[in-house]
DNA sequence: CATATTTTTTAGACTAGTCTAAAAATATTT
DNA sequence: AAATATTTTTAGACTAGTCTAAAAAATATG
């Protein structure tokens, strides 16, 4: 039975792999987990001795197949939670991260078989993230940077690469929801900040939103 | 922000003081905690510095109004979780209070007020025992022990004493579910066994049973 | 009511997790 | 490639929670 800190790592050590496939850093994971280096060497050598994590000291760190699964079962408790929230309890996507940090550690698999079927089996979490199957499976969907489109290009938008509250909100006040329709109408020379044509409005939005906005071109 | 451990105690002095409201020894928190009496009383000096809870060495303790508040709260949480789990998951009555032990300890007040909202405000948990109100105010319905009817007498069924899932599974197999019509039919003379009718069979069940399923006359 | 038993507290050790400061290894720069 | 800077680990201390063993207080008993 892992602790709280034991899965927070694993999951730490997953996002933070997962973005080229490489060893983890000690202080990338420290950063994430808003810790200190120390307390994750620590925590790196009781995975390893639990053969959840590859550590070889000064080399940083990978999730082993069993690490990975460990890993993706609780991104998995955690995602349904959110979908929970979001479409159960009434929640704003921007408001279940928090709680669902907490959810993510219950145990019972049972209890994640049923919250499963009761929520009709989702693949996709509010803030578009693909939710891991029962077997650790996830699947992931083509995406591109809104930032990376071209004028005249259209997308579907289906993530956020900041899932911050923040960023949310800032969605939100804008009319910007998941399956929204976005074009690219114009590119400002001066500081390529972005005209956007949505569904109903037309609006601008500056290069470091449209660099956390993911779409599917159409 | 109390922990799981400072949570644990005061939720064990409330049941236990509720009793016969009088103060709980040590031993009985450790007893009802499975933890050793060092251990509590350590965390009852704890408690007594976050006035939760009064404490005189060697006297015993019982809960401040502040501590009885928040010990209503996380039986309040405990309890929607399990209608939860089993209103909605189809989890059996004998399966879900260790889920809610765990869940009980979620920190959020929006989470439970619309957990509650999507349940319908119930009033009683699965074992028939009552929810406290977001105000914290508990309503006791009056009830009598199976065991203290006499021959002739009719009661419904609405609570255990031992909520066990050894006892709830046992009251499964005999089909005795919370609203069951019980009429005492006859009391043996040799063990006291009682013979009951129930809305379609008869059966007999022992003193020990009967003296945990509490009935409202009819 | 003095003695024995039980209960509770204190003392001190242990684990898990956290930190700061210093040492060691690795990486960067000139 | 030597010097410097950065990263990581080690060492050691601290907190929360747990325990056992022993001391102290309360309760029960002959």
């Amino acid at each position: 039975m892992l602790s709280f800190t034991e899965e927070n790592h694993l999951k730490a050590i997953f996002h933070l792999s997962s973005v080229d496939n490489m060893d983890v850093s000690t202080n990338a994971i420290a950063d994430s987990l808003k810790t200190k280096a120390p307390s994750v060497t620590d925590m790196l050598q009781k995975l390893s001795e639990k053969k959840l994590v590859t550590y070889k000291k000064y080399q940083g760190s990978f999730l082993t197949p069993n690490g990975r699964k460990t890993a993706l079962n609780i991104i998995r408790k955690h995602r349904l939670w959110e979908v929970f929230l979001v479409e159960k309890l009434g929640f704003n996507w921007s408001e279940v991260h928090e709680i669902a940090e907490q959810l993510e550690h219950i145990k019972s698999k049972k209890l994640i078989d049923e919250l499963d079927r009761f929520l009709d089996y989702p693949t996709k979490d509010p803030h578009g993230d693909p939710i891991p199957n029962m077997a650790g499976f996830i699947k992931y969907t083509n995406r591109t940077l809104l930032s990376d489109l071209l004028i005249g290009d259209k997308g579907k938008f289906i993530g956020v690469k900041d899932s911050s509250s923040a960023f949310l909100k800032f969605l939100d006040k804008r009319k910007i929801a998941l399956g929204t329709n976005i074009e690219i109408l114009h590119i400002e020379d001066f500081d390529n900040s972005i005209h956007i044509g949505l569904d109903e409005t037309n609006l601008t939005i500056s290069v470091k939103s449209a660099n956390n906005i993911y779409v599917t071109k159409i």
